[in-house]
DNA sequence: CATTTCTTATTTATAATATAAACTTATTTA
DNA sequence: TAAATAAGTTTATATTATAAATAAGAAATG
């Protein structure tokens, strides 16, 4: 049981929890991502830009009943990456793992 | 399922490493540590500090064969803390957890 | 119909954090 | 006694996180 180095994309409560939701759900809006995180709307756009910079998420804007809508997908990287995480963290955290 | 929020002290990747080395080991040296973890000494010297600082760590500084020597040991709180980090982030990972 | 308020964000300014590099103090060895 | 080693600490800087400020248009209100 070595110490996996985490990446620091992911290694981070808001955008680990945006990646999270974006796993289970095939797309999400920013509305919903700032509701079930809870986060404040600067900082998940911060966070949104920045997974999409990582290339972890693909991101669609587009007008919704005359509203901007950001639209965020995980793209197969991002995928990549939140399953390397999980492994990566799981060394950190002691329980067996097998 | 919801996002906990995670302990900043311990959201960290080096103090997280520390901690988890610490919970196997009733106690470890500077070295010990630092070639555990593969960091450099003076985060490793920060990073001790910040957990002594937030009460999860005792430090003893002592004298062994002349030379300084800094032991440390996980305290009841550092032990909850960590305790209650793997629950909170294993929200985040998505496998089924139950 | 103009002005206030709401919606959906982005940008910026600041505070907090992480980390490498430089420094300190003392010991051992050549 | 000078150089090398040991064990850390301090500092300087770069990165990150986050709240506050701003923006641009839509809807509601008087």
């Amino acid at each position: 049981m070595a110490f996996a180095p985490l990446d620091p994309v992911l290694h981070n409560q808001l955008r680990l929890a945006v990646v999270s939701l974006l796993v289970t759900v095939e797309s999400a809006d920013f509305n919903f991502l700032l509701e079930k995180t809870g986060a404040t709307r600067g900082n998940l756009s911060v966070q949104i830009t920045k997974l999409k910079d990582a290339g972890y998420l693909n991101v669609k804007k587009t007008f919704k009943d005359n509203y901007p809508n950001t639209r965020c997908s995980l793209s197969a990287n991002g995928l990549k990456a939140f399953e390397g995480y999980v492994l990566a963290i799981k060394e950190y955290l002691g329980t067996p793992q097998v």
